[in-house]
DNA sequence: CCCGAAATTCAAAGCGCTTTGAACAACACA
DNA sequence: TGTGTTGTTCAAAGCGCTTTGAATTTCGGG
């Protein structure tokens, strides 16, 4: 039987009281006498009433939906990062009552868009997915009025709207240091796609990184794509095959990372002892094991790590406090990944064996 | 400048016309004349003018939205299965102008939620993931009369509802013949959690295949849990660590696949010639390399394959379709599991000495 | 017992759209 | 010229909520 559906008239029907008060009662307002407003909520509790979305809406012009779009081009939506991080921020939805609204569009339309929601209210406020080095989307909602959490930076002025990101550029110079100090000189990067201003300043880090060990950066050792595990396997099989092999490879994804740990056991090589690899790892959540397992210990990968799914959370949080305070402030984070020593990184063994020369 | 909007009054108003006409000459109705349609769609591209989603709403009580409700049991939201579904989803929603809403609950909740989302047009339909061998949530949908379409199916009558679902079952039966024809007879099963459904038509299948080859089943070979990579580690490292360990396993999903990969690479044995590893796999996006490689030509896992994102595009069309159509009738969808060997099986060793010492 | 202030409650006007039922033109036919 | 049709257009009544401005009740103090 489709449950009886009753509306705030009727409610206030049965309670030979206005809607006015019936409505001020259940929203906490403070002209109604608390007698009322009990027997308002015992009423509302046993009808099962519940407002009606699209009318508060149509009436308040707020929402409760938060919006992300998502470019069509495969890239994006597809990927466990991306989803990762809509998992915490989903949780963060939930717990303030907010739903979240996805819409996919073809690449030229998320500009109108970004309009429709805000001039028809069909959200209160949306999340910038992977800003770009020159990202367009920044000024027009700021132009707009729509409130927006970025996740990540846009490459230009960065103190007048909302963000939350990963010390990127830093990540990846402390990561190219530890292996340069382990002996490696040659350090390849597989990086990903670098319109991504993330994907630009790791490559800033890691470039700094060389230069602060008075290493010269060699153009072969790196490259820039999509972060999918093929990715990682094919490139680790391409720089295998280089005359001067690089002794050490810096990935941008675990994703990668484990395509890369795939080609060295084809050919026989094992991670570590042979050849070191060192990782940024978003904490995806489907490949951390639940419960704290003994071998979790010492972790397989040597990683700079960030949850991406915290930095979903906190997204979420940052965006629904600014719609609900309409605060204009910008509110900025800038979050440190912490480097994790695992067993897949060790010294150089060219460097040990001329270390060991020296000293005799 | 935040954009001047305009609403269907001042549109109106500007074609000296009244709202009932132009809301009809918007929306296609056909008594109104073609020199007038084609008037009030040249102001209303000019002037930019777009519904206001509440108020139409309010209005028809159609939202344009379709709902997933995910439980908030880490389990769900988190996995690439399920992302990879909402991408192919969310862009048949694209296709068909309909945005996708995400709203994760306490599993307490799920019921209240659905019973909310009826009541208040707060979506148009809904999406059922995962569903259990004892699934509540069928029963529970059609009798508050919400539109639904099951991604999987239920355990009990299956005729009186909408679902789309893979032949696990068929599959596996499939999976597991193969393995015993290669002289496999210690055949191993990582499976997902049995309380799903899936998870659970997969172990029939599997037994299925064994006792069509006469062969008795181990429970001691058996798994059955969460489908992340340090599962499929982990329960590898277990199998080899038997005293008869099995000589072929067969995987649930690509994740612990990967996973025994890694496991067997740190033991030194290899997939296929050591240990035969067969998995189901969704063709989950983030795996497959973009471009057609040359080295996709022989791919590395043997697996039953199946297109979980295409599942999605499916399972959103056929809802889109039940809830425009309104039609009650229920849509069955089976598919087929394609068998795609790969590098990772091999004749069972043991099997071809004794086949060669039979034969000299 | 009356008065003004404070505490409650209410009727009604939106919010922006759809849709019903009626009105109005235009037209052909007798 | 009047009549019935057909083709167009319209005013107004919702949809279910919030909120304004006014009305009503309550209550302490003179």
């Amino acid at each position: 039987m489709p449950e009886k559906i009753v509306n705030l008239k009727q409610l206030s029907e049965c309670l030979g009281l206005s809607q006015t008060t019936v409505s001020r009662a259940l929203n906490g307002f403070p002209e109604v006498s608390e007698k009322t407003r009990q027997r308002v909520l015992a009423a509302a509790a046993e009808f099962n009433y519940r407002p009606s979305p699209s009318a508060t809406s149509l009436a308040t012009g707020r929402t409760r939906v938060i919006g992300h779009v998502v470019p069509l081009s495969v890239h994006r939506m597809i990927n466990p990062h991306f989803s990762d991080f809509m998992g915490g921020a989903s949780e963060a939805y939930a717990r303030a009552g907010y739903d979240m609204l996805i819409r996919v569009v073809r690449e030229e339309e998320e500009e109108s868009v970004y309009r429709d929601f805000a001039r028809r209210n069909r959200v209160d406020g949306v999340v910038v997915h992977g800003p770009l080095v020159d990202e367009p989307r920044i000024p027009l909602l700021k132009s707009i009025g729509l409130p927006f959490v970025v996740h990540g930076r846009g490459g230009g002025e960065e103190l007048d709207y909302s963000w939350l990101d990963v010390n990127s550029r830093g990540a990846f110079l402390r990561a190219t240091e530890f292996l340069a100090d382990l002996g490696h000189r040659r350090i390849a990067l597989v990086n990903g796609l670098e319109t991504m201003n993330f994907a630009y300043r790791r490559r800033q880090g890691y470039e700094a990184g060389l230069a602060a060990r008075d290493i010269d950066p060699d153009p072969a050792l790196v490259t820039s794509e999509d972060m999918v595990e093929p990715y990682g396997y094919n490139a680790t099989l391409r720089f295998l095959a280089l005359p001067q092999p690089p002794t050490a490879i810096l990935f941008s994804s675990i994703l990668p990372a484990m395509g890369a740990v795939r080609a060295l056991s084809e050919v026989g090589l094992r991670p570590g002892a042979d050849v070191s690899i060192l990782t940024f790892d978003d904490r995806l959540s489907f490949l951390q094991s639940g419960a704290a397992s003994p071998s979790a210990d010492i972790p397989f990968l040597t990683a700079m790590r960030s949850s991406i799914w915290q930095a979903g959370e906190r997204v979420a949080e940052m965006l629904i406090h600014q719609i609900e305070s309409k605060s204009e402030d910008a509110v900025q984070e800038l979050w440190e990944a912490e480097l994790v020593v695992g067993r897949s990184t060790a010294p150089c063994k060219e460097f040990s064996r001329a270390l060991a020369k020296e000293v005799s």
